[in-house]
DNA sequence: TTGTAGGCGTTATCAT
DNA sequence: ATGATAACGCCTACAA
């Protein structure tokens, strides 16, 4: 049977609630008591037990509060799904979750949403836009003891417990490998990316980039386009590229917008001969890849994102784990027509 | 805040104990009272809550045994790994693991290990071998109120409460459909599977030709050699094969046996023109990938079969949940080399 | 057949 | 600064 606070308190010869204040430093216990108190707890082996922290944490109703920049973009339908699963499993221990979602990068409307959700909240996640009126605000949230996870993109510097995410470098190397195993390391190749302002997006194309540097001497990154994560923009630049640079027979998309990228290439008839390597795995893409247009796609674990992250955050308020890693890297997952699922 | 067991017996006029025998089936309630619990607690919406149950389950000392064919099979050491990380979560409910390993298919000695097990556990998990004596064994378990969960290979007919494990047809499309990227469509291939006797390796030999037949009309299983796990069996096979058929460009490896079968490879000067593709991550074969002589290979989740196995015990003897579907699939993983992680 | 009460490990409140 | 006690939700032995 594992140590209780009971035991070390009898131990001691002491009571219950003093073991309980020092072991949470919760003060007011005199030096002397504290020191015998951490030795003996140490020397038993004492390890808090959840259940019991658990049930006894029904009683604070915490809320865990999420915003996410989701709306109109379905690679977060997982990340939700991920959220939702985790959810289940912890209202068993009285925790709630309020989530907030919002459309597009605009730093004035994520503020809103914070200050709008920050009385109601115990822990945030958060998937932060890089700016710093958004990283002052998590510092004051995490000051004010509502600690912060931030999911997906992070943010530099901030007080954040630890981030969970993929790493975007490795999705693009892989993006290459593929490619430099489905061409056998010979290709012209078009890079389709959603925008060169956007951090993960240039971590990939360097990644990508690598690879063809160190392992595949003979591609050639002929020309990058931007979709703004925009199918008919996406259609537009494709056409063009198309019509500049005929020698093409390779395209990576790096962000959204496979759909016109690929709507693009069947219309000038060269889905043939053009291979096609994209990232994440929308309904568009699993249709894609369906058809034979696109032939794999580079995934990052939404659904693990979403309740890796919930489950963090949960045993934050419950135990006060603080996450051991800062960082909480998904994996690279490589999809194709048959292990789609 | 969620329904309780107090707030039913409350609202129903009714003492705890009660509610607690009707709710748990114990039995000895009238069958009117018993009715109006039941309903009562439907309308409420009542759902028992885990912390609690696993507080008064620490006082049973819960065991789950754990009996896998995993000596000198390095597959297992991840699903071991999955078992550990489970095994941690679950101490802090009063909850013990014990494992049994033994090396191969010999059905004595898995019924030794079974015999020697019973009377120290309250759940199973097993890695079974097919076998009737196997089924009987597990049966009579489960009427003794030890429930069986199966890992990784699965037997017909029997008992057990579920299975967690691969899906082994989907493995061998996925190789196929790979081999299908990597090769263009076209290529002699051969197949070196483990043993004509085992279920999953004929399984993975299924979804390859089932994938070659419908989508791939120009592959050529020219043969099919049995390694029979070993790497010296399959490095003198793989010669003798390649000797037979210098036209094979594309070797399929179904299970154990890769090193003798890359080594057979590579001493007849073929790895530049021959696509290996292989299953599963061992060492041997990371360092396989890494030297470039197999392409890629084709994972199933090893870590997740073996946390989730022991997380739907810990879930059955803390709150009696049956696992809701009878068969669980992990996903089937491409790896090369630069997800490897 | 039903009710009562104490305990699982932790925490919070009130009293000392 | 420390102790005592009740509570979280569930289970069980015992009493009625």
């Amino acid at each position: 049977m594992a140590v209780t606070i009971k035991q070390i308190a009898e131990t001691c010869n002491i009571s219950r609630g003093t073991v309980d204040r020092v072991l949470n430093n919760r003060g007011k216990v005199k030096a002397e008591t504290e020191e015998l108190i951490r030795s003996t707890a140490a020397k038993l082996g004492y390890k808090p037990n959840l259940a019991g922290k658990a049930l006894a944490a029904t009683k604070k109703n915490y809320v865990i509060g999420i915003i996410l920049i989701s709306e109109g973009n379905k690679f977060y339908d997982d990340v939700i799904k991920g959220i939702g699963q985790a959810e289940q499993e912890i209202t068993d221990y009285g925790i709630r979750i309020l989530l907030k979602t919002m459309k597009g990068y605009q730093v004035e409307k994520q503020l809103e949403l914070l200050d709008e959700i920050k009385d109601k909240i115990n822990f945030l996640i958060i998937n932060p836009i890089n700016d710093d009126r958004i990283i002052d605000k998590i510092n004051q949230f995490s000051e004010e003891n509502i600690k912060v996870i931030t999911i997906n993109t992070d943010v530099e510097n901030s007080a954040r417990l630890c981030h969970v995410g993929c790493d975007y470098k490795k999705s693009g190397e892989t993006a290459c490998g593929m490619l430099g195993l489905l061409t056998g390391g010979e290709a012209n190749i078009g890079i389709a990316t959603g925008s060169v302002k956007i951090l993960g997006h240039n971590q990939r194309i360097i990644g990508f980039n690598k690879v063809c540097r160190e392992k595949y001497p003979k591609f050639q990154v002929t020309d990058i386009i931007e979709t703004n994560d925009d199918d008919v923009c996406a259609f537009i630049e494709t056409q063009k590229m198309l019509q500049k640079y005929p020698a093409i027979n390779a395209i990576y998309i790096v962000a959204a917008g496979a759909y016109g990228v690929c709507k693009a290439v069947t219309e000038a008839g060269r889905e043939k001969d053009i291979i096609i390597i994209s990232s994440d795995k929308t309904p568009e893409i699993i249709k894609l890849l369906r058809e034979g247009t696109i032939k794999a796609t580079i995934c990052q674990q939404p659904w693990t994102q979403g309740y890796k992250t919930v489950n963090m955050a949960f045993q934050y308020l419950v135990s006060s784990v603080v996450p051991e890693k800062e960082l909480h890297i998904v994996k690279n997952e490589i999809k194709i027509l048959q292990n789609l699922k």
